[in-house]
DNA sequence: TCTATGACTCCGG
DNA sequence: CCCGGAGCCATAG
């Protein structure tokens, strides 16, 4: 094992950084670490964080602003309910304003 | 090694 | 934005 940093550590290390109210994308994060191709990647390593430390998960949604995972959280709303408890505005599976609560690491992390 | 899968994204209609 | 199809790529078996 000589890779200790996997790509799904990157991801962590970037979904930890989204800042309170605020989402991302997949695509975003991948783009970030410099694999706009592997946002498939960030969404399974999403899946893993289940099982590592905290990650705010609820936040990383597709590009569309849709909770395409929150079938995978506990329950069936509980995605969308930490997002409401964020202040954000969630309409079937749907972010409301998600323009305004996106939040790019490309454009506001870095730099 | 190969195949299947997926919390995605892009493209054309 | 919705729908169908194709591309991408790491992980699992």
């Amino acid at each position: 094992m000589k890779k200790e940093i996997n790509f799904f550590e990157k991801v962590y290390q970037v979904a930890k950084q989204i800042p309170f109210g605020r989402v991302t994308s997949y695509g975003a994060i991948a783009n970030y670490l410099g694999a706009p191709r592997s946002a498939r990647m960030v969404g399974w390593a999403m899946k893993a964080s289940h099982n590592m430390e905290e990650i705010p998960a609820h936040r990383v949604v597709n590009k569309k602003g849709i909770l395409t995972g929150k079938h995978h959280f506990s329950g069936t709303n509980l995605m969308q309910n930490l997002l409401e408890n964020e202040g954000i505005k969630i309409t079937d599976n749907q972010i409301l304003d998600f323009e305004t609560v996106f939040w790019d690491p490309l454009k506001e992390l870095l730099r």
